[in-house]
This record gives structure tokens, C-alpha cells and sequence, in this order.
DNA sequence: CAATTCGGGGGG
DNA sequence: CCCACCCCCCGAATTG
């Protein structure tokens, strides 16, 4: 494995759309400048392919503006350098998230000139593959521009509190642009008739005129038979007077609370909430809208999250509910191989507090909290995974509490780091994950330089929100670091695959599938494994730690677990 | 009338 | 104790 993102310079180019479908390009020194002539060619393709044995890092405004049409015409560059993506990291790790991210933007602040906003985010055309990449007007700068406004975001790494983890994050979010393009492209295998056979197993038959599927036309008539009147089941205000009605007071209609219940409206209630989402979300017009040719191509978006998650503009790719995932079909001949993420967020706790008692526990491939509960709490798997989950996202209240105390004695490091960052976040300060991606600053932050507190005077402390964002920072230094071990773990998985007939077809958060011919399956997931190891030691250094991942090899995704 | 918020479900 | 963290998507209700 060559490095992934360091600091090395040698090989790279800026290349720019230019008229007609032609290109500029220019080769680029160690201080990110130009280093040469620029070069006009007539065709951007054709330019960029001779090119790939030299160049080993392209470097342009925004992936979605050229990789496409490189994918389109089968050409796959090794490494990308997208400086608007970049750009938005380095903003937010200034502590000015939230200002223009162009890379006009970036040169009017270079310029001291007035800043343009961005363009408002443009929604997804459902099943679409090329007009969602289309070259927006007014968005491309001139090409000397370009490399001036890189070279001076390569000043600004350098100017970080660790400049290698910063520009790793830069580089791995890059490969996540590159990632995201290709399974966009590649798209999900997807069955629409087995999908429409699960939607008439669970709905029944669709009735002309487009109402409600047979089962929740009858499971609402249940519902009202319960009740002895005419209910809308999925009017949560009628519900809650029914119920009323009936002698029982609910605050909502939400399953836990209804569960609790003991009444025969409830059981089909639940059953009609439940089908009545998989109706309106991923029912047969999301069939309809988003599956094309055998494939649901999402569109991705890395970084989509303030932690540094991906999310997906429409589609609700990662809102796949389980009993839909049987549509999920590999192609003949072919397999996907599944894998996610062994209890990702306590290992990589483990790995940024460098808490020599976790880093121990986290040291064994297998079940995590097992490990944890043999160490320190008595066996009692379940109550160990509480204790660590609380303290991960700041449980407030209930038993988690009790057994915080005997994970902070054991694990002191591990529960200090998430405390700092906690405190950090009631006291309007901005946190960071291990390669540098950063927190927001509070609300109001803007607002506040004299030091004037946010929370009205109220006698309790930081106050609610002063809490509540406590409990985002907490958070935030570990599920953002788990997304910079994700993207690392991609980036290297979509290296090992060069050369292979596999695909990365999915993303979502701590588990990857990929399409491969049978025959590729035992490769893929030696691959997958291997990526997932050495994500975790070029982003967190050397450590104990190891970092699994479960994997299935399966016909259909629903298989894998 | 369109835009925003709410409530409930889905994912990790 | 099903709470705490990050999200998306839908329909209905509410607001401008």
C-alpha cells in the first residue's frame, strides 16, 4: 500500500474544464503552485488518460465536475485532491464553518474582494444518472485562480494544529468524492419485481384511483372497530382522542407508548404504522422514481453531516428499511459481499483517548463488550454496553449512570476524553475529531466575542442547551472520528479493488457492500479486511486496537445478518 | 398559495 | 429506564 494522502506533493496536477469540452492542465511544485506551463488540450478525457501514469493526484475545483465524465469514458484516476470539499474542512477547522465554500468564494477572501454565497444546494432527479452532474453556470474560476486559491489552502494546512492529520482528512474526503461518484454510477442492484413482491406480501393489492393498499385499508378498519368509531390511524391528534375516549390518556402515539397499552386498537395501530411507512417511503412509487435498469444509483454526499457522516440527497439510501433490503439481489454469476463495522465507536474511543485499559479490551477481534464486561463489569454484557454507550452520547438519566462510575474507574482516560470534549462544548468552545474535522460553534457564538454568557441567568449551571450541546461535542470528537476511520477504510478498499471486476455499490456509515463476480468474493473480502486494519493505523497512529469488520458473502443483502 | 414545522417512522 | 448522539422522508397541520 502506497501512502494515502501524506504529505507528499510529487505528481500532482490542477486540471480545469476548458471551452468545447477541452481541458487545462498545469503540473503543480512542492509550495502547491504552478511548476510548469499551462497546457491547453482540445479533449479533457483524452488529456487526463495519458496523463494517469505521471499524475498521482489530480487536483480540481469539485469532483462532481469531471470525474463523471472521466467514469463515463472508463477512465479512473488513483487520487483526487477536491479543493471544494477542502475547503469547507479548512473553513470549519478555522472555526468559520457555515461561510461560502467555492472556490470563487475562496478566492474573493484570497483577494479581500466581496464574497459571493453559494448557490443553493439543487435537489436530486430521482433515477437520473447524468444531468445530476452537469457543470452549474457561474460556478468554474479562471484556471491561474484555481491553483492560487490551492496554493494557498496548502498554507493553511500547514498552519493547523496537526497539519499531517489535516491533510489526510483533506485527502480522504477526496477519495470519499471519488467513492461517491462511483457507486452513484455503479448503483445498487436492485429487483424492482422481487421489491414489488415484498410490497404485496406486506400491502396487498393497490386499488385504482390510488388509496391505500388493501392491508392498511383493513388495518385501519380494525383500528376504528376497536375504537367504535370512524379513526385515522395516521392522524396521530385522532388517535390520541380515541384513546381519550376510551378512558386512556397517551402524550403521543409513539410505538413504545402504545405498546404499553392494553387496548385492541393498539395492535393494529402499530402494524399500520409500520406498513404505512414502508407504503409512503419506500413503496412502489419510490420504486418508480428511483430504481432504473436494475440499479438504484443514490447520490452520495461525503461530509454530508457536521461529524463528517455521508448523506444521500433523495432516495433515503440510508433509511433502506431491513425487509426491503430483500430486493437487494446480486447480478448471476455474482455476489455481494457485506461487511460492517465491528462496535466501531468504542474502538476507535479506545484508540483517540489512548486509555491503556479499552485499547486492551479493544484489542481482541471479537464481540467488544463482552471483552469489556469479562474486564469490569462482572460479565454482565448488557449493562458494559450501556456504560459505554452513555458515556459515548451523555446519558442523563437511568441505570447507564450507576455503572458510568465503574467505567470511569477502569477506563479513566476513555471517559476524560469524552468529558473534555463535553466541556468543551458547555463552555462555546469548538471540538475536533483525531484528523481535525470540527464542530460548529454554538449558536450565537458569532455574537457573543465579549465573553457575554448564552443562557439567560437561571440558577442552573450551563443551562439546557449549555447541555445539550455538551452532549453533541461528546459525541461528536467520537462518531466524527469513526467517519475520518471510514473514509480511510474506503479509500483504501476502493485501491485494493483497482484492477478488479468488483464494484463498491453502498455506504452507510460503518458498513460497505460490494458486487463481485463469485469468484472475486474470497479477494473482496480479504480486501475489505485489510482496509479496515490499515484505516485504523494511518488514522490513529499505532495502537492496540483492532479494527474489524463482519462479513457475509450473499446472493441478496437481507442475508447478511 | 407556498414555505415551514410537527409527529412519526426508517437508518447508523 | 428504551433515554442520550447523528441523520432522511413523508403527510398533515400550521404559518406567512
Amino acid at each position: 500500500m502506497t501512502e494515502m494522502g501524506g504529505p507528499g506533493v510529487a505528481g500532482r496536477w490542477a486540471v480545469a474544464p476548458a471551452d468545447g469540452g477541452g481541458a487545462l492542465l498545469v503540473p503543480l511544485g512542492a509550495d502547491g503552485r504552478a511548476a510548469g506551463p499551462v497546457v491547453r488540450e482540445p479533449d479533457l478525457v483524452a488529456a487526463v488518460r495519458s496523463r494517469l501514469p505521471e499524475v498521482g493526484r489530480w487536483v480540481w475545483r469539485a469532483t462532481s465536475a469531471i470525474h463523471p465524465r472521466l467514469l463515463a469514458a472508463g477512465v479512473r484516476v488513483e487520487r483526487c485532491y477536491d479543493i471544494e470539499a477542502s475547503e469547507s474542512l479548512l473553513l470549519a477547522h478555522e472555526g468559520r464553518l457555515g461561510e461560502p465554500r467555492s472556490a470563487a468564494a475562496a478566492l474573493a477572501r484570497l483577494r479581500n474582494g466581496p464574497v459571493p454565497p453559494d448557490p443553493p444546494p439543487r435537489s436530486a432527479e430521482p433515477g437520473s444518472q447524468s444531468s445530476l452532474f452537469e457543470p452549474r453556470a457561474g460556478t468554474e474560476i479562471g484556471f491561474a485562480e484555481l491553483v492560487e486559491v490551492y496554493a494557498e489552502q496548502q498554507r493553511r494546512h500547514a498552519l493547523a494544529e496537526h497539519p499531517g492529520r489535516l491533510r489526510l482528512l483533506t485527502a480522504s474526503e477526496s477519495a470519499g468524492m471519488l467513492v461517491a461518484a462511483e457507486m452513484h454510477r455503479a448503483g445498487l442492484p436492485w429487483r424492482a419485481d422481487v421489491h414489488r413482491e415484498v410490497l404485496g406480501e406486506l400491502l396487498g393489492e393497490r386499488y385504482a384511483g390510488g388509496g391505500e393498499p388493501r392491508r392498511l385499508a383493513e388495518l385501519a378498519d380494525e383500528v376504528s372497530e376497536a375504537f367504535g368509531r370512524r379513526v385515522r390511524p395516521d392522524l396521530p391528534a385522532d388517535v390520541v382522542k380515541a384513546f381519550a375516549q376510551a378512558g386512556i390518556r397517551i402524550r403521543s402515539t409513539r410505538r413504545w407508548e402504545l405498546a404499553e397499552i392494553d387496548h385492541p386498537a393498539v395492535e393494529p395501530l402499530i402494524q399500520y404504522k409500520k406498513l404505512y411507512r414502508i407504503w409512503t417511503a419506500h413503496g412502489w412509487s419510490w420504486l418508480q422514481d428511483w430504481v432504473r435498469d436494475g440499479r438504484f444509483r443514490p447520490e452520495y454526499q461525503p461530509g454530508g453531516t457536521v461529524s463528517g457522516r455521508w448523506t444521500t440527497n433523495g432516495g433515503g439510501a440510508l433509511q433502506i428499511p431491513r425487509v426491503i433490503r430483500r430486493a437487494v439481489v446480486a447480478d448471476d454469476g455474482w455476489r455481494l459481499v457485506v461487511a460492517d463495522a465491528d462496535q466501531m465507536e468504542p474502538r476507535v474511543l479506545a484508540a483517540i483517548s489512548r486509555d491503556p485499559g479499552l485499547m486492551q479490551v479493544a484489542a481482541h477481534p471479537g464481540d467488544l463488550y463482552t471483552a469489556l464486561s469479562d474486564r469490569a463489569f462482572a460479565g454482565d454484557r448488557e449493562h458494559a454496553k450501556l456504560a459505554l454507550l452513555g458515556a459515548i452520547y451523555g446519558q442523563t438519566s437511568g441505570d447507564g449512570l450507576k455503572n458510568l462510575a465503574a467505567l470511569r474507574r477502569r477506563f479513566p482516560l476513555a471517559v476524560a476524553y469524552v468529558d473534555e470534549a463535553a466541556r468543551a462544548g458547555e463552555e462555546g468552545r469548538i471540538v475536533r475529531t483525531w484528523l481535525g474535522r470540527t464542530s460548529p460553534r454554538a449558536a450565537g457564538a458569532d455574537d457573543d466575542e465579549a465573553g457575554i454568557p448564552q443562557e439567560a441567568p437561571d440558577g442552573d449551571g450551563a443551562g439546557a442547551s449549555g447541555r445539550a450541546r455538551g452532549r453533541f461535542t461528546r459525541n461528536f470528537v467520537v462518531q466524527g472520528s469513526a467517519a475520518d476511520w471510514a473514509l480511510l477504510m474506503l479509500a483504501a478498499l476502493r485501491r485494493s479493488l483497482t484492477g478488479m471486476r468488483a464494484e463498491l455499490v453502498f455506504f452507510q456509515h460503518d458498513e460497505v457492500i460490494v458486487h463481485c463476480p463469485e469468484d472475486e468474493a474470497e479477494e473482496v473480502t480479504a480486501a475489505i479486511r485489510a482496509a479496515g486494519e490499515l484505516a485504523g493505523r494511518i488514522a490513529f497512529g499505532e495502537t492496540p486496537v483492532r479494527f474489524t469488520l463482519t462479513t457475509a458473502t450473499v446472493r441478496r443483502y437481507s442475508d447478511a445478518k
